[in-house]
DNA sequence: GACATATATATGCATAGGCGTATATTTAAA
DNA sequence: TTTAAATATACGCCTATGCATATATATGTC
């Protein structure tokens, strides 16, 4: 685990929300982070990578879909800088969690 | 308190590092920060002009020296992240408290 | 005022990183 | 095997930022 590199995740703000989204609703598939962020595929796809790069984050494929989630085990002082990434720390989480709860036809494939 | 600019400070090694002396040391003078992280003092300076301006610092005045410590009060959640700077998470930091405490001549003229 | 100490800022350079667009890959279904 | 859906990556562009060096600005002492 690189410090720098852990850093250089949480220095970016859409990275920091989909980190918090994480922290709160645990796993997210990219479709879904993009309903929630409402921003466009690549840019949730590329920071996400990123954000896997670092160790932060693990990955399950279940069909065309990829969920993340935060990854397990982490170092103790990871663990405490993402549970900083609350509502207060990061102001879009409020208005992310409302969108990805809007979300069209979320997980049908399950429910079907 | 301007979010993006907090996650800018700490985006830094070196701004961590000082960071983490100031929480741990408290109160610290430019000359003290050159001597613990064993740099240059423009590089020193500019660093810390950029977490007060950010607020994360205050600044005092004694003579000739200028003497930094942590602003307060904080955000909750700006403190909570300050305080995930501990040696384990910024790893130079105790090698640079050790350098600190051997400083020759420290605030002699405190002393005199 | 002249000088020394402590600190701050300006300048030019090099690099890193985020963005949008386009395209590639993977999986499932017909 | 063609098609569609979901996700990943490549590419060029642009901006931001850190660095080292040089210089400027206090502050105190003689």
């Amino acid at each position: 685990m690189d410090h720098q590199s852990v850093f250089d995740v949480i220095g970016d703000a859409t990275r920091r929300r989909i980190l918090a989204l994480l922290v709160a609703e645990g796993e997210l598939c990219v479709c879904e982070l993009m309903a929630a962020l409402d921003d466009i595929q690549p840019k949730i796809s590329r920071h996400l990578s990123v954000i896997r790069d670092a160790g932060l984050a693990s990955v399950r494929r279940e069909g065309t879909w990829v969920f993340y989630r935060i990854a397990s085990p982490l170092p103790r002082w990871v663990r405490d800088l993402l549970n900083t990434l609350r509502a207060d720390a990061v102001p879009d989480l409020t208005a992310d969690r409302a969108r990805l709860k809007k979300m069209a036809g979320r997980r049908t494939r399950f429910a079907a």
